[in-house]
RNA sequence: GGUACCAUAGCUCAGUAGGUAGAGCAACGGACUGAAAAUCCGUGUGUCCCUGGUUCGAUUCCGGGUGGUACCA
């Protein structure tokens, strides 16, 4: 990554759910003078706090937040939605501030907004739908035959056992009708701006423990009414998240509250060793433990 | 105190007619350009409780010990 002094800088405070990123992202940015943007992808919708760990009041009334609680549960929103947002917010900020703070855990948000996402045409509603069904007909053996036959670029390299992949592609194909293989370009965009990522992290028990403590503190904080309050809305993609997929089958009387709640602090663990994988990949970034601000603020500052 | 049963992976357990062992869950590793807290792929990590004995060889059979469970006192 190129460094010019004149430019302005983008903190990146990433890092696995759980691991105290709102609490250092405000010491960091209240340090620099600067305001944060949300990169959580679940923290956008405001009807959920308790579940998300959004910030508190409290804590957003130290540093101002962007794109915390800005959509509701209905809304669509993609990380190309975000990448437009952020950057828009970021341009503002600037000038008041050498440093903007990202603050959030969604990786792929995250890549959005530092390398650029190919634009492509949001895929009318309607067509997401039809190819779910498709998906719930003829299972993964129907997206094969009709993703080989519109885009054999994409079918050559697609997880050809991830719906999801699979389905998006039949997607833009059927919206566009251009094979979503020629819609990516593979190039990352060149920001005018410096990058700092930092990935805060913790020893992997000490992760698990906070992980479990987390997850006490939220049924304390009523995190099952939230999950009781949403119950009619959860077939929607806001909701189908971590806490409250578990409260909605423990509802749905498939298991217990007690089982419910392990596996609520399960899958949080889990979640949290996937981000850990992606974060991995970020060469430029930089590894502290969440209390080193000093360290922080000098890597930030160099 | 007596009798019976049990002791194998982090947990619940299977198994080896004697040739050092395998399932589920957990855990770990990975992929991922518009659902991403989503979605998907891969990997057994083990003093087979301890200790004597029989045996070429014991986690497996026998004795003793320890721990647990149940029943009887």
């Amino acid at each position: 990554m190129r460094e010019n002094s004149d430019r302005k800088t983008l903190v990146i405070l990433t890092g696995p759910t759980a691991v105290g990123k709102t609490e250092t992202s405000i010491s960091i940015a209240r340090q620099l003078g600067a305001e944060i943007i949300s990169a959580d992808a679940r923290q956008f919708y405001r009807e959920l706090t308790i579940g998300t760990a959004a910030p508190t009041p409290e804590e957003l009334n130290l540093v101002k937040h962007h794109l915390v609680g800005h959509l509701s549960i209905h809304d669509y929103y993609n990380a190309s939605h975000f990448e437009q947002q952020a950057i828009e917010i970021a341009d503002r900020l600037w000038k008041k501030s050498d440093y903007v703070v990202v603050t959030g855990g969604s990786g792929l948000y995250i890549d959005a907004l530092c390398f650029g996402i190919d634009p492509m045409p949001d895929v009318p509603g309607q067509i997401r739908a039809e190819v779910k069904i498709l998906y719930q007909l003829k299972g993964l053996e129907g997206l094969r035959d009709e993703l080989k036959n519109c885009d054999p670029g994409y079918f050559a390299i697609v997880d050809q056992s991830n719906p999801n992949r699979m389905m998006r592609g039949i997607e833009m194909f059927r919206a566009t009708g251009k094979p979503f293989s020629m819609w990516r370009s593979n190039s990352t965009t060149e920001r005018p701006f410096n990058i700092k990522t930092i990935v805060l992290n913790r020893p992997r028990a000490e992760l698990a423990l906070r992980i479990g403590q987390r997850t006490s503190a939220m049924v304390q904080q009523g995190l099952i009414e939230e999950a009781l309050a949403y119950y009619p809305h959860r077939h929607l993609n806001a909701l189908n998240t971590v806490g409250f997929k578990e409260l909605f089958d423990w509802l749905a009387n498939r298991y217990d509250l007690a089982t419910a709640l392990e596996k609520i602090a399960t899958n949080t663990r889990r979640y949290a060793k996937r981000q850990i994988t992606w974060f991995k990949k970020y060469e430029d970034a930089k590894w502290f433990l969440p209390a080193e601000t000093n360290q922080i603020l000098q890597f930030i500052r160099s």
